[in-house]
DNA sequence: GTCTATACGGCGATAGAC
DNA sequence: GTCTATCGCCGTATAGAC
């Protein structure tokens, strides 16, 4: 067919690069709604122009930043997941924690709750997440199995990787009433299905104090 | 002290209230972002500036949505609660799942997650919220009992409500995979706790396909 | 392939006329 | 109480320079 008049910038340039770093620096900081052709031009350093020539429309800058976060996140989850074989219930906990993950996969999914292309990209490696975690599970706890006799493997997953999503959003308001008692209790749950190797002490999860809400620009 | 030029539409005004009808309406079918000073004029079938005249920032029109709309939902929480002393729980998971409710919460979270005025109405309203439904599981189950001898009634409160805000969220961009696994166990922590006094047969919960992201204007 | 200049209409917001 | 005019920022399309 006749090609499209439209020219756009490689996947490969540097500076596209550069680019998607600035926006999970600032979708992190601020919120995806901050993320515009001149504000994400100007924290590049660049003209809003050349964030068109890569970018044509803004839904293929948040759909960029995705696609390569959501690999990034893939490939060090099914690294983590890999290395402690033995508790994965643990390592998917701590790993649901992790602050920028959480942040950034709810502001995304905030996105693309009326968005069509961002949505099914979001709902797309979710469920390409989810099934990795649930064959992990499969390996210790086999398919039908249960890690405690009680929960079938998806519903301690959707748990242990859902939680800790809930509270974070209600974190990022400022609310945090109870929250402790239910960390308590997953924490609990932890300890008697995959039994601690190292002394008991809890460690507290790094939480700061809350994502930054005033010091940028 | 002086009183400021600008001068604002009263709240007892029936615009006003056409107005904030017509917000939850625009909320609930394309997203907060889909709310402009131009599109709820068009929605209302007023100016914009009339518009702008009872509301003067759009987080105004915002803070008023949320304020009127937690006010009749905490009331009608409140009667809820007091018509089933017996099964809170069970009323709690039941009012958590209400399709409209926990839209319009997620939505109004995701607005506030990074615009101040909008975070701290609806954190105050949350904890609020929190609060009644503490007590009434207090009234049951002891301030520092447990419905099953596990659990505090903080970490099951969380749960109950948290769960099915947390599904809802992932079914909003199409995410459904073991779903129906964590709602069971929940469903069956309820049975535990709260036996059922009519038949055992289990009533689907009414979740109609997904929101609507395609049918409107 | 990389980058820029310019233009258009819609947006939130303000000041002020009727 | 109602509405107009105006400002500066927004997304984005296009035309073209290096």
């Amino acid at each position: 067919m006749a090609s499209s008049p439209r020219r756009v910038g490689a996947d490969t340039s540097k500076t596209r690069d550069v680019l998607l770093d600035c926006v999970e620096k600032m979708v992190l900081a601020k919120g995806y709604a901050s993320v515009s052709y001149r504000a994400l031009a100007t924290e590049a350093g660049v003209t809003a122009s050349l964030v068109q020539y890569y970018f044509p429309t803004l839904d293929d800058i948040f759909l960029a930043a995705i696609r390569r976060y959501s690999d990034r996140n893939l490939a060090a989850l099914q690294k983590a997941l890999s290395r402690r074989s033995d508790d994965p219930l643990r390592a998917l906990w701590e790993y649901s924690w992790d602050e920028a993950t959480a942040t950034l996969t709810t502001e995304f999914m905030a996105l693309g709750n009326h968005r069509e292309s961002i949505r099914s990209e979001i709902a797309e490696v979710t469920e390409r997440v989810r099934s990795l975690q649930l064959d992990v599970l499969a390996a210790k706890f086999g398919r039908d199995g249960s890690p405690d006799g009680q929960l079938s493997i998806g519903a301690a997953l959707l748990l242990i990787t859902g939680i800790p999503k809930f509270l974070n959003l209600e974190e990022g308001i400022g609310v945090t009433t109870e929250h402790a008692a239910l960390v308590d209790a997953l924490e609990r749950y932890l300890d008697s299905v995959e039994p601690r190797t190292g002394p008991a002490k809890r460690k507290r999860r790094p939480r700061t104090a809350a994502p930054d809400k005033s010091s940028l620009s």
